[in-house]
DNA sequence: GCGCGCTACTAGAGCGCGCTAGTCAAGCTA
DNA sequence: TAGCTTGACTAGCGCGCTCTAGTAGCGCGC
């Protein structure tokens, strides 16, 4: 079956197992022209329904697979969307989860592609416009407004979950503002006043939510008891937040409202193992209601954005940009709500 | 910066910000051959150095990226290896993350292709192979032995913590048996007799840790012992588990070894809520180490394997079945290691 | 003068496909 | 009969790149 592998000059063709059959084979092994099966294969009017059957079978028999190499190539459009993602987030990893489907209704392929410690977004994004991405999804970037904004003036781009002043790109993101509010209503709503927040910096929806916590604290009268710690949207950040909080002079406050799950996560570990109990001498609230935040054993209160929908509008938006029925610059924005689940609760009194 | 932005004629082509700039654009903008610029581009000998400088501007001037598809369809090679995963599980997002420095390395590209509930591993594998990938890396893949074996005759194959019989594939994954092993004599060590097993059915790794499990628990002596729950390698499967030893009549073990992570942390998520106390009543020991197991609020004692290792392993496999020096069927396995966490103590007297 | 070996570069044939602009026969109209 | 349409199929260019086989120009030795 194999041919034989004459260990040639060991660069040139990688271990050729059978040479891929190419639509050329196929319409060969028929005698017909090439157009013929590629007509066939795009599912296009123009062959009789004997035909397709005939080119199936061949192709089928002879293993064919369409290249997509060649096929985005050739036709103008590529129909792929390139989705970057940073694989430690588990919000993200559910925003890849909820896209494939939408994708695939609008006949789009997914190209991802992970950041990584080792490998960064630009990295990242150069291999999805490398491939042909005829449109990005960005799942929270973190690189510069700037750099966006230049991505989108070469190409259609749709951001998720992040607040930018650029128009050259579509934005698809939560209200962070309700759902901020309506976690300092929840808590001071138990009987909290020191609700502290550990934000994420200048990540993506962080300085939304750090200012919406501000606003909501002002609003309870609580502006005095505003307590901002530096932190950002990893288990680590959390964890040296919650270090941070337990050295302080300032004492524990009795809630924490951390800027996303993995850093509130990253403060339940720190402070369970301290041996603070969690939620009665500290409520934490977390952000997005990554699959995590659900387990059982976290139980965490956070949240809620709508990541199917966030998933629908956000291919949407990139296909109506590629389809050119509008300017880019969209902002489109969905509610998200609070789920309250183990980790908050009354404070106890000191 | 950004080159001026013609806005042109917004029909043909899918919103044509400024057509994407080409390798003759640059050629044409130096007054030099696309060869020249395909030489610089390819860090190639047969350019000057001035030259080569001057490549990089004009590129950098014209926002010129070279394009991957047209890349691959005319070498031979693409270099581009096809990496399979399940979003959902943690341990393969790590061996993803751990896959990109190898590949990168030894100068692969990667494309990613996630399964998620809604797209089935064929699908992502198809969509692997239409984007030209040279060598296909999967990660746990559940899809049946024969389909892999097939695959495997097609292009070269890399099977990630999964075994099979299949000569027509390499296999990278970590001993199962002293893990397992391992597994059964800390918690025999702890004074532990009841000791069940939730399994993974027939998922990757699953028959040999069950296997495994069974062979230690003899060895201990305690054949009579021997408890095998039917799960999964998902949270749900867990907890179903949970569920099931929770309404037995055999009441619980003292001592759960789950088949992986996931799993444990499943059960750990009902016995919890069910008010069983970790580990005073139920000692609870996972397999894998994901990142997500390390997390403190989790803690869970777990099999550790080596994953920058089996990265390593899987690329350097793909890479010499590519380069032709072996046949493919190589079985690479690597030591694995407990990690003992808060999941596991000594048994209360009951 | 010649050939020789270099370096720096170029021409042009593909890679596997999509797509436009056909051809060609068969069936209608009239 | 010509003139038109329609369905089934084909020729062949071009997508953006790589790569082989060159050429042009230079310094060198004899």
């Amino acid at each position: 079956m194999t041919p034989p592998n004459p260990r040639q000059g060991s660069d040139r063709t990688p271990a050729p197992r059978s040479r891929k059959p190419t639509m050329a084979d196929v319409a060969a092994e028929l005698g017909v022209s090439r157009a013929l099966v590629s007509l066939v294969f795009r599912d296009q009017p123009g062959a009789s329904p004997e035909t397709r059957e005939r080119v199936f079978e061949a192709a089928a028999r002879l293993g064919y697979k369409p290249d997509m190499a060649a096929r985005l190539l050739a036709r103008g459009r590529s129909k792929v969307l390139g989705v970057l993602f940073t694989a430690r987030n588990p919000h993200h990893v559910d925003l890849v989860e909820a896209i494939y489907p939408t994708a695939e209704e609008l006949g789009y392929d997914l190209v991802l592609s992970a950041a990584v410690p080792s490998r960064d977004e630009h990295k990242a994004i150069e291999a999805l416009v490398g491939h042909r991405s005829e449109a990005l999804l960005l799942c929270g970037p973190t690189i510069s407004e700037e750099d966006i904004a230049d991505l989108g003036a070469r190409l259609p781009v749709v951001v998720l979950g992040r607040h930018l002043k650029s128009t050259s790109v579509d934005i698809v993101t939560s209200y962070d503002r309700p759902g901020a509010r309506e976690v300092v209503d929840h808590l001071v709503g138990l009987g909290h006043r020191d609700i502290a927040h550990v934000d994420g910096g200048s990540r993506p929806g962080a300085p939304e939510r750090r200012r919406a916590y501000r606003d909501a604290m002002r609003s309870h009268g609580l502006a005095d008891r505003i307590r901002i710690i530096p932190g950002n949207h990893t288990e680590e950040g959390g964890q040296d937040a919650a270090r941070g909080m337990l050295a302080s002079d300032d004492g524990l406050p009795t809630a924490v409202f951390a800027s996303n799950d993995q850093c509130a996560i990253g403060l339940l570990d720190v402070f369970t193992r301290a041996g603070v109990k969690i939620p009665e001498q500290v409520s934490i609230v977390g952000y997005d209601d990554s699959h995590i935040a659900g387990l059982s054993h976290i139980d965490l209160t956070t949240v809620r954005q709508d990541v199917p929908r966030l998933a629908r509008l956000a291919v949407g938006a990139a296909d109506e940009q590629l389809r050119g029925v509008r300017e880019p610059g969209a902002v489109l924005k969905l509610e998200s709500k609070l789920v309250v689940r183990g980790t908050s609760g009354p404070p106890t009194q000191r």
